[in-house]
DNA sequence: AACGGAATGTTATATTATAACATAACCATG
DNA sequence: CATGGTTATGTTATAATATAACATTCCGTT
């Protein structure tokens, strides 16, 4: 379903740049915000709220849910972390800087969420706001379907 | 906020190419979803399942979640309401034969959801899905920000 | 009328998310 | 290094959203 060599590398990527994106930010990338990072990278696809929460609780005692949503909202906020709408669910964010510019395809049958970028979705999104004299803050875009691997095309 | 000139007869129209589609379809255009496709019609914005129910109460008695949850989703399915994942609530598809080539303009100021289609996007989308082997079941294309009205811009 | 399938009723509960207030950690400044 | 303000987290409770599972009713067909 995924395609970084060594997860734990992919993970330990993740949480770097994210360190150093808070650093230049003058963001506490604090030891929760870290730590739900880490879960959502670690489950490589989306993963639901209360799942980072039965596993923190593993790990620390008795994390609540308003504590994982704070987290979570820093990090989606601040670009790190997307939330899918249509799932209710929060997948890490591949490239930060360009958090802007992103939408999914999202596999109903492995449940993979490909982050993808492109600019002419991009540019038709921005030319139809502007027409409408709309000024936008936010864009989700989900494509809901069936990704190559499970239809055995190539 | 929105632009029908007799909302009465918006609502009548809505319902009335409601009741064709389900005729041609042999689908049964039933109380529950006649009522229900009314409520979400007259709010004439997105309108969250809870009050749709709460409207619904003072008029049939004692209906429950699941009775408005499942006309909700029999009109989804069949391209009369939208869902919009962002706000967990619904609207009525203006334009119910061309449904899957939609997106919402989404005014976080005063509520709108402007419905809008536009052949850039749809193909933007159709290419970087087949760009990716990847095979189209659903879209959702939520813009969020803030409109012209709203800004007083003309 | 009797049957079968679709729709709705009903009860209960699962899932997702936040309000409101208390405490703790952090950090700038005197 | 004490103090006070700000930000983050802890805690309790509950709100908001949605579905599972089974019973009953409705409706068209035979």
């Amino acid at each position: 379903m995924h395609n970084c060599t060594t997860h734990s590398d992919c993970i330990a990527e993740a949480l770097h740049r994210a360190e150093e994106i808070c650093d230049k930010r003058d963001l506490r990338f604090t030891d929760v915000r870290r730590k739900v990072l880490e879960l959502v990278w670690q489950s490589h696809g989306p993963i639901k709220a209360y799942d980072i929460l039965d596993q923190l609780d593993q790990r620390i005692a008795a994390i609540k849910p308003p504590t994982v949503y704070r987290a979570l909202d820093f990090l989606t906020e601040n670009g790190l972390v997307h939330k899918i709408n249509s799932l209710n669910a929060f997948v890490g964010c591949s490239h930060p800087l360009r958090h802007r510019e992103c939408y999914f395809l999202i596999c109903s049958d492995c449940g993979e969420a490909k982050e993808c970028c492109n600019l002419d979705i991009v540019d038709a999104v921005a030319k139809t706001s502007s027409r409408n004299r709309f000024e936008i803050k936010h864009v989700t875009l989900e494509i809901t379907g069936e990704c190559g691997d499970c239809r055995g095309v190539h």
